[in-house]
DNA sequence: GAGCACTGC
């Protein structure tokens, strides 16, 4: 194959082996003619003809280059699972195909994404049907809803593994705790199976905070005579594929995390799957040969109650990061509340998400990207943890504030899977950290990879603290890749310091807490004046209380501090704020003036976000309630504001 | 006093 007599292809996507294999197939090297790009690798050279790379590559190349000129053809792979990334590009790519219409040809693959939607949204181009190479497979229904569908899989598995021919079981749970319920109940059942009456059993967990080295196991087919169980989260409905299944049960459930723009909060729920969601499942048993899928709900359910397709993550999540990004392309003919989504956001939720960016000084008054704004775009982060970079650069903490934003990156990969009676490993999982963490959650991030990293970043020691050898080195990667992206802008050095002197510590998180309360300016709570429940100071309250989890302290009188920054504020059993830092109140005051002069309607560019076919007295926001925060929030601010500096002069004098 | 599904810029 010579260069230039393929035309250069970029194919975006969970490609797995598709590149090895193209590469193979062409006879050329991997990273040559063939190249891949994902976050932390780029195997690409100037031979490269076909490109594969993830969707946040390719948006990430369009950041630089927003007609993505170097590619004639782009195939976006897999757009059926609506992903933020992928649902930004199709948006992008109808405006390509309009300016870049006589040099650029753009390939959307799905396997169950409506293809006439598709068609009209891109002006009825043409589609083209690939039959999939299924086998079939048999739905069977219960009669009735269980009360408990851990019960019914049970029992259902147990049943197939006596009556029915060789074949592995895929379950589908929501959750780590449901499958570790459920494998232990199979493998005491299956144990007091009368011996030979039926096959061996290996039962297997699968979701995604197992270890690399446990989801593998999956890989490995059944021994002669023996049927796996595979009890799964939705892992194995797209991301793993597991060969060797032939009956699936399916719960009809799927744990699903939402964004509510008019509290903002999120909430993690146990919700029903699509019919979209609950077809796939069953095609899980049609790999290999003809299978059967066992639904724990009735026909009807599926018919009646089910949505047919999953709510795209667009309309469930908080959009800071993505106006922030379609901001920063700066594309004359591009305005954010009239941005050609395939699905689009709700207008309530553009306009918080212009709320937030405004209070984390991202978009000006009008709306109009700052010099801020577009620097945190460049950033591989969610708004408010690029904000705070930015912040500790000027304040001379940034390698302090790079670890944190690091660690907190992730976050949800840094704890062991739970194992039973070593539960309360969470609250100090380091004996010996220096003082200070006390401050709160950030702080103590900070101090565990700094311990990390005196230990010459040993896996073992990880192990040894209870933390994810996969989710620490991912904090490092990331750390690695903000210090090249921060370099150019950097004031001071970047290293993982850890200051030893407890006098330059203090100073020093204290400085780190300041970069935190201005990223954060969008997620700032107040505590309660009688007990140690919070507030949220935003353009709604909500109240909200510190997770349990936190290693935030109380004064001396058992007082929480008055006022905290969230990472992330979720309702599950309860509204919690999760990774809490505690900041001072001049440092929130300047953030509540500017809550005072924010009018939604001049942020998104002059043109009124209310809804058009409404009348012109409700609300622009949503609830009346809602409006009653925006239209009377300076008076609100200055009681609020009053009633703190009373409390803080009260205090001060009764010390 | 609670306990997070999935990715991976």
């Amino acid at each position: 194959m010579k260069e230039n007599e393929l035309p250069k292809t970029v194919v975006q996507g969970k490609w797995f082996f598709a590149h090895r294999r193209v590469a193979h197939e062409l006879g050329v090297r991997l990273g040559e003619e063939v190249g891949y790009a994902i976050r932390f690798e780029d195997r690409t050279s100037e031979k490269t003809c076909i490109k594969y790379l993830t969707d946040g590559c390719l948006l990430r190349e369009s950041l630089s280059n927003p007609e993505l000129k170097q590619y004639s053809v782009i195939i976006l792979d897999e757009a059926h699972e609506r992903s933020l990334n992928t649902d930004i590009l199709l948006g992008l790519m109808k405006r390509l195909v309009r300016i870049r219409s006589s040099n650029l040809k753009v390939l959307i693959t799905s396997a169950t994404l409506d293809g006439a939607k598709v068609s009209s949204f891109f002006s009825n181009c043409p589609v083209l049907t690939v039959p999939g190479k299924l086998f079939p497979v048999e739905v069977l229904y219960s009669s009735e809803s269980s009360t408990s569908y851990l019960e019914s899989s049970l029992k259902r598995a147990l049943d197939i593994h006596i009556r029915e021919p060789p074949g592995d079981i895929l379950i589908f749970m929501t959750g780590q705790d449901d499958i570790e319920k459920m494998v232990s109940k199979l493998e005491e059942k299956v144990l007091s199976l009368e011996e030979g009456s039926c096959m061996d059993a290996i039962i297997l967990p699968l979701h995604g905070s197992l270890p690399p080295e446990m989801q593998v196991r999956v890989f490995s087919p059944a021994p002669p005579n023996c049927r796996r169980f595979i009890v799964a989260t939705n892992i194995a409905e797209t991301s793993l594929t597991v060969d060797g299944v032939v009956y699936v049960i399916d719960s009809g459930y799927v744990k699903q995390r939402q964004y509510n723009p008019a509290t903002g909060m999120y909430s993690l729920d146990i919700v029903q799957i699509s019919k979209v969601q609950a077809d796939q499942r069953a095609g899980r048993a049609g790999r290999t040969c003809p299978g059967k899928c066992y639904r724990l709900y009735p026909s009807t359910v599926y018919h009646e109650d089910f949505l047919d397709v999953t709510i795209p993550e667009i309309q469930r999540s908080s959009l800071a990061g993505t106006v922030l990004y379609l901001k920063s392309l700066d594309l004359p003919d591009i305005d954010i509340l009239t941005f050609d989504f395939l699905d689009p956001p709700s207008r309530e939720s553009l306009g918080d998400a212009l709320k937030q960016l405004y209070l984390i000084d991202a978009i000006d008054e009008s709306g109009l990207i700052t010099d801020v704004g577009q620097r945190m775009a460049e950033l591989p982060l969610e708004p408010s943890l690029s904000r705070t970079l930015i912040e500790a650069n000027e304040l001379g903490c940034l390698s302090q504030a790079l670890t944190v934003t690091a660690m907190l990156s992730a976050e949800t990969s840094l704890l062991p899977t739970r194992r039973k009676g070593t539960e309360k490993k969470r609250k100090h999982p380091l004996s010996d950290l220096p003082d200070g963490s006390g401050w709160g959650d950030h702080i103590q991030l900070l101090q565990i990879y700094e311990k990390w990293d005196q230990a010459n970043y040993d896996p073992q020691w990880c192990i040894e603290n209870d933390l994810q050898v996969r989710g620490m080195k991912f904090t490092k990667d990331v750390r690695k890749q903000l210090c090249q992206l921060m370099q150019k802008m950097a004031e001071g050095p970047l290293d993982v310091q850890s200051n030893r002197k407890q006098k330059e510590s203090g100073q020093a998180y204290r400085r780190l807490r300041k970069a935190l309360c201005t990223g954060y300016g969008n997620q700032l709570a107040e505590r309660m004046i009688h007990h140690n429940g919070y507030r949220t100071l935003g353009y709604k309250s909500q109240l909200a209380q510190v997770h349990p989890s936190s290693v935030l302290e109380m004064d001396e009188d058992g007082c929480l501090p008055d006022y905290v920054v969230y990472h992330e504020l979720i309702t599950t059993s309860r509204p919690f704020m999760r990774n809490v830092c505690a900041v001072e109140m001049s440092w929130v005051m300047p953030i509540l003036k500017k809550l005072e002069k924010l009018n939604v309607n001049k942020l998104s560019g002059g043109s009124s976000i209310t809804e058009e076919n409404e009348p012109r007295v409700v609300e622009p926001l949503g609830s009346p309630k809602n409006d009653a925060v925006v239209s009377k929030a300076p008076d609100n601010l200055d009681s609020r504001i009053q009633a703190a500096r009373d409390r803080f002069l009260a205090r001060k004098s009764k010390k």
